[in-house]
DNA sequence: GCTAATTTAGCACAGCTGTGCTAGGTTGTG
DNA sequence: CACAACCTAGCACAGCTGTGCTAAATTAGC
């Protein structure tokens, strides 16, 4: 036999190579055979270990979901402690800040991202695929949420659900403002919006029916 | 000659075509042959029309995006009348309602406008279109915020500009979730926490450092 | 009715696409 | 050494793409 190919390994590469192809021209310039050249290798190789482009496309974005995922984690891990030292909200800031592009490692991650979650219109596995990544920030949300309402830190009379889809919309807006409009949404700002937000949180909702006035 | 066209009525024709075409298979379905086919035209017709697939593209982003504009113009005219009888918050909030696909015809809008969204990446031009219409939300959102201040429904002591941004990025957030999870972001759940962000405007903002307990 | 301007129809070219398929090379194992 | 498993290389096919271009059809104004 030849040098035997680690398969996993393999597939990795060519779905970094479709990464790299996203994120200089686009999605739809990611041809199986603009990917075989991207990693050097022939249209038949390619396709001896993904028979079909869409599964390569599927395979790329599941890698690329794994990584982010795996990142957020690790970092989820190391903001656990802060939370059992009085600095709650800051332990809750740094956590939902992870899920950010503020840096140019998640902001590459974050703009292909964002050319397959476009892409989730038009081929149902890939809406799934980001169905799940969504799910998992969204538990996040909640998660952080919960750690504030345990610590004091959130006034009990909110409702978790709407305060979860209203931080999972904020956040999911910064991104997309931190992606197209650096300028206007620069890391700074968009921390302090966050800093803001989460403070208000401890204050009581005012439900429409308190105030006679508005 | 000919039956004489109307250009801009069939120049919007085949903008219209290029929608529907976006909207039922996605915006890479929208070649030259297959607008003309959808618009029952010669593909040669289109070209006489738009000498490159570039520019009928691109009109028919503007295109969308005016339409969008002057939806949005027109509704905001209707509300204003509303502020002058003390219900100053349900004002702003049909305003801001106004900007989000809530029904059918806006979630249309805004499913055509997201696939070209995604081709902003790859097309400065798009880009800058896009720049535009994002302009355009963030007014209104400023504007918003500014009535909310005169007649005293918004705290003082909070930055016109940071709580733009933060609603800005809020509505751009629900938007994304009223088209992917509709099960989950309904209107009537999106309507409820506008409502919620907008009543705690009128509290003062709790700085990081007010608190020493954080 | 004729002319000339406007619009349509569609062919042609070069180049790309996904995928089916085969022939060959490489090398671990018996 | 030989066999067989694994991988690579690349040709072939049918079909799509954007765009250049020309020939014809249509009709308003004279």
């Amino acid at each position: 036999m030849p040098v035997r190919i680690d398969h996993a390994e393999r597939r990795s590469l060519l779905a970094q190579a479709v990464w790299r192809i996203t994120l200089r021209d686009g999605l739809r310039e990611a041809s199986v055979r603009g990917v075989a050249r991207e990693a050097e290798l022939a249209t038949g190789s390619v396709r001896y270990f993904f028979s079909t482009q869409d599964e390569l496309l599927r395979f790329a974005m599941r890698e690329l979901i794994d990584k982010i995922g795996r990142r957020i984690t690790a970092g989820a891990e190391l903001r656990i402690a802060d939370a059992h030292e009085g600095r709650v909200v800051e332990a809750a800031l740094a956590l939902l800040l992870e899920l950010l592009p503020l840096d140019e490692e998640r902001r590459t991650e974050a703009l292909i991202y964002q050319a397959f979650v476009a892409e989730a219109a038009n081929d149902s596995v890939i809406a799934e695929i980001r169905r799940e990544a969504d799910d998992g920030v969204r538990q996040q949300c909640l998660h952080t949420l919960d750690s504030l309402v345990e610590f004091g830190c959130m006034a009990a009379s909110r409702e978790i659900e709407s305060e979860t889809e209203r931080l999972h919309a904020l956040l999911d807006g910064l991104t997309a403002h931190l992606l197209a409009r650096p300028e206007r949404a620069s890391p700074a700002r968009v921390e302090g919006l966050l800093r803001i937000h989460l403070h208000e949180l401890r204050v009581p909702v005012r439900y429409p029916g308190d105030d006679p006035s508005i």
